[in-house]
DNA sequence: AGACTTTTAAATGTCAGACAAATAAAAATT
DNA sequence: AATTTTTATTTGTCTGACATTTAAAAGTCT
């Protein structure tokens, strides 16, 4: 773990580079606790904030964690699924909310993923996971819900038969996909005719399911899709041309 | 933008997502100059350390860049796909080094991601990605080839894939998923003769490309995956047992 | 002796002030 | 007018200090 002392610029991306590799490397393993800031300074002939510059950034992306306290410290992190959706999340919203990426794109994109997760899904999934979605469908069908909750369930149902295909490197790649496409589909309002439509389709997809039905699944994913996207085609003109 | 001044601990960690929540929320759009870090740190009623810190994080995650100088500071990135996929990346292979994920559960997501994206790219594929396509198969026949150029062409055979289909959230998934498995691939040393089957599979696919016959691509993509992962067992049996 | 309380030391979190280095704009010079 | 020099601004880094948290060690009481 050493560092060039030649480039007195950018000391802290340095460090946290050579920490970085020393992580991904395996020379330091999990739940390892780093030297203390005090130490690493003294290793890499820099001072203290530098150092702790260079661990913030680590920290950023979850690869250390740190606990004040004696015994306390730097320590590498599991780095867990749970971690990797959150940090997933925050990029692919970003690029949505950025880079101006247009709703049928992410849309088409999503559905794709879960088309693929869902053939697994038919084949694997527990009673367990269909129950939970049959539950989402009856939240979904309860009166009074904001179109929050409704999104919020509609995240959750669609969750359920991601994580039925058994597969925790799909569930992880495919939090990004919908979750990052919530705040686009929150600004959509659902009428309770479209409500009504949305849940058929997904009593449909649980009822395919329920079969193991993988073909019947996928085309109910497919008229999903298609109807998706005309919900937020319609709030789209209704915007352009408010009558 | 404000920060809770009554929880005295992470100051720094509230600071960066007070800044992050600005960006997100679009109150803060590219390439827009944040305040100096003196002006920062008199706004949050912080020292310039802490806010230096907060600053670090959000650089980690590259969602902004500093420059030094007169009229320099730190500015909002435009996060780009470019920018997305190595955070993806190292994101994926940690997650496949540290939690031991199965070849066999990544090599599924994998194809499963790649399938879905086959369809698509079946429909829209350029003439000049299925060119990328035949040379790196051409390329990949060539007598000579080390193990690791043989998969770095496989990588770049398959992106040309994903590439097809034209969505650039696909594609920014897929990196991930495929580039972090090449560390896991590399490991396969490729006799002749595996070599040679798996540039058959990817003539079957390019030639399904050409005639835009998205089943075709689908079945031999499911043989190529049984193919990688008998592969792969192989391997691992072979270290079982080296006789 | 054993359980509880107090002290202590180690570590991170924060602060203040200072200087170095880079950089662009303004000023001076040719 | 073009070039060079100066200057002001901003980030990068350093030093030293104090606050806060936390676990272990020391002490105290039953």
């Amino acid at each position: 773990m050493k560092i060039d002392p030649k480039k007195p610029a950018d000391l802290s991306a340095q460090i946290a580079q050579a920490i970085r590799d020393a992580i991904i490397s395996g020379e330091l393993i999990v739940d390892e606790r780093l030297p203390s800031e005090a130490e690493l300074s003294e290793q890499f002939q820099v001072s203290r904030p530098t150092v702790r510059e260079a661990l913030k950034r680590l920290a950023a992306q979850s690869l250390i964690r740190t606990q004040r306290g004696a015994s306390g410290g730097a320590f590498v992190n599991r780095l867990s699924f749970e971690g990797a959706y959150s940090q997933q999340i925050t990029t692919s919203t970003l690029l949505l909310s950025m880079n101006a990426i247009s709703f049928d794109t992410a849309c088409e994109a999503r559905f794709a993923l879960e088309r693929a997760c869902a053939a697994l899904s038919a084949q694997r999934r527990t009673a367990d996971q269909l129950a939970t979605m049959r539950a989402e469908v009856h939240r979904q069908s309860q009166p009074g819900l904001t179109d929050e909750a409704f999104c919020a369930s509609d995240v959750a149902f669609h969750r359920a038969l991601v994580d039925g295909a058994g597969n925790p490197v799909l569930s992880y790649q495919l939090a990004g996909a919908v979750e990052a496409m919530q705040p686009l589909m929150n600004m959509i309002t659902f009428t309770a005719r479209s409500r009504e439509a949305i849940i058929a389709f997904h009593n449909q997809i649980a009822d395919a399911l329920e079969d193991r039905d993988s073909t019947k699944v996928d085309t109910t994913l497919v008229e999903l899709e298609s109807y998706t996207r005309q919900l937020a085609q319609d709030v789209a003109q209704q915007r352009r041309n408010p009558a």
